[in-house]
DNA sequence: AAATAACGATTGCATATACAACAATTGTAG
DNA sequence: CTACAATTGTTGTATATGCAATCGTTATTT
């Protein structure tokens, strides 16, 4: 048959609903924290990836260069990240300061409470 | 332990970054029917659930429906989506057009097209 | 060395997403 | 009937996302 006319099996219908719940989901807990889940992820892979060119973080990450360009924006205006000169005059090196690390750490405690509810929901759900 | 500095294990950020290669997927394919995934998310509902109010059809997709208001005006735009009067003064009902339903079908087959490659790309990875 | 290719980052453009605030309407209590 | 509450949709604001085009820089050719 296959003529049903509404939209079932579709992996990328069913992904991105599901992405949007569980992304609602953390940022309801890492607005305690004053960010979004996007920033937390890209705090946390600078801090932890140290200083690092855009390009390759932006692979890393699985992200658009261009989408990473602007994504780093926010945070290089809270203070989080600064943006520095890299080896080439065309390459940049990304790091968090000193306020980032520590807005890092803050901010997994409510990424952790997020990461244990959800778990407690998907456990109650099976 | 649990020091590691490194973001992994997160369900959130697993699920977005498997969300931006499988959107980016079938974008690609769905391109040649001049749409996005989501638009052809959003034409396929409104096809499928016939005339329907935009708040029902916002719960239904799990959108917000600020988001559904915003996402619809590209396809009613393109002429594919039409937006009627309601039972109500302050409701409305959304309909597919005669161009939208067809328009509807050419997208299928390119949507199809991506779904087998990515099963495809999967059944190989495992 | 000059022309060309490759690289790295940003900008232009379009869309997607949500929360908060709002506006308009309808329903309900008194 | 009027004041207040609930419903429904839209705007304001901010961020996320990617493709195509571009700009400046470095590497290769010839």
């Amino acid at each position: 048959m296959e003529t049903s006319v509404k939209p079932q099996g579709c992996t990328n219908l069913k992904l991105r609903q599901l992405d949007r719940v569980v992304t609602r989901h953390y940022d309801a807990y890492l607005s305690a924290a004053g960010m979004k889940n996007t920033q937390y992820s890209l705090l946390s892979h600078v801090a932890a990836l140290g200083p690092i060119r855009p390009s390759d973080l932006a692979q890393r990450m699985g992200l658009d260069a261009s989408t990473l360009t602007r994504n780093l924006q926010p945070l290089v205006s809270q203070g989080w990240l600064r943006m520095g000169p890299g080896d080439d005059a065309r390459s940049r090196l990304i790091e968090a300061t000193k306020e980032g690390h520590a807005k890092r750490g803050e901010a997994k405690r409510e990424w952790k409470r997020a990461q244990l509810a959800l778990n407690a929901r998907l456990g109650a759900k099976q």
